[in-house]
RNA sequence: GGGGGUGCGCCGGAGUGGGAGAGCCGGGCCAGACUGUAAAUCUGGUGCUUCUAGCUGAAUAGGUUCGAAUCCUAUCACCCCCA
């Protein structure tokens, strides 16, 4: 059987992934699987840069418009996803190409998560409520009492990973670490990994200009259609949360439109921040088209 | 032109008014963590150095004093009032 390969393209937002990864599903007669925890949200377009409506009629495109905001989506199903179209896709071709800026998605899909039971939603929302009325104290002891080999390596003043360890814990019965096997899937595919990188002040001026652009496009009034929903996991998200502020009084609006821009750019530093750590490797100016695609076939061994 | 006030580390604020604090609060920025909320969530740093410590420092230049951000003089900048 013929090797299969994964292209990765990955970077920080708007630097310019899914440009390329149309250019490049074009030259490699492929698609793409987008690994973009808010581009999967149908309600959700202009604020999350989704590829416009010609883009993703020029290649196959995955991922996007997958599920609706009342959904439950996470990493878990993201990963059996993309797994399933990769494993039908490599019937027809050899190249595929993942696209995005959710590192963790991206980890997944190439290197696999341990398996977790699936846990309701339920349980979850009851640990938040304990920790809503008895404090993150209260956690940080429970889980130290529970799991005391989660809770040293654990970061144990961020409410999120307790409340999800002990989501886990009182669900199963069983610890969370006993849980983490940290061993990298294999996959029958090989991961190209094209890093996408450019100077910090550039990248900070697209992502204002594409904000200002987001406004022109209607942001205000898609975010004033989701306003309703502000409450669900999927609308937390950088260019929604701001205009709700603004739509509450809490900010004027060009005090908001502020705020997208800074909070865009402290999103980018965060996956930067990933990428250096996870994905380690060369870096490429996402226009320098002939560097990245001979590293491209340097991976795919032409 | 005359009188008064204010001036500190990237920015704003509070506070102190002879025994320093590279101190406090907020912001910005930088850096980091992160196995099912990940555009989320969380943490740290932010004068310099050889960094468990040391050095420089309170607009600028002088002065008084054992000791000055604090008192005095001059200059500069900004603000207010009177012309």
């Amino acid at each position: 059987m013929k090797s299969k390969f994964l292209i990765v393209i990955a970077g920080p937002t708007a630097v310019g992934k899914t440009s390329l990864a149309i250019l490049s599903a074009k030259k490699y007669e492929t698609g793409i699987i987008s690994a973009d925890s808010r581009q999967v949200y149908r309600e959700m377009t202009i604020g999350t840069a989704k590829p416009t409506k010609s883009e993703q009629e020029t290649v196959p495109m995955h991922c996007v418009n997958l599920v609706s905001i009342h959904d439950e989506y996470n990493v878990g199903l993201f990963e059996k996803e993309a797994l399933d179209i990769l494993k039908a896709a490599f019937e027809k071709v050899d190249i595929y190409i993942l696209c995005g800026g959710t590192g963790m998605y991206i980890k997944a899909l190439c290197e696999g998560l341990d398996l977790f039971p699936d846990i309701p939603e339920k349980v979850r929302q009851s640990i938040h409520q304990t920790y809503e009325t008895e404090g993150l104290e209260y956690l940080r002891q429970w889980l130290q009492k529970e799991d005391p080999g989660y809770y040293a390596s654990v970061d144990s003043m961020n409410p999120h990973r307790l409340i999800r360890a002990l989501s886990v814990i009182r669900h199963t019965g069983q610890t969370f670490s006993s849980f983490l096997k940290g061993k990298k899937a294999s996959r029958p595919f090989k991961c190209i990994y094209v890093m996408l990188d450019q100077p910090r002040d550039t990248l900070y001026d697209k992502i204002n200009a594409r904000v200002d652009l987001m406004l022109e496009n209607g942001l205000e009034n898609e975010a004033r259609n989701l306003y309703p929903h502000k409450h669900l996991k999927a609308l937390q998200t950088v260019g929604y949360s701001e205009m709700f502020d603004y739509f509450e009084g809490r900010m004027s609006f060009e005090e908001a439109v502020n705020e997208i821009k800074k909070n865009t750019r402290r999103y980018a530093k965060r996956q930067l921040t990933w990428f250096r750590k996870y994905m380690p490797g060369p870096r490429f100016h996402p226009e320098d088209h002939d560097s990245i695609h001979s590293h491209i076939e340097k991976g795919i061994g032409l």
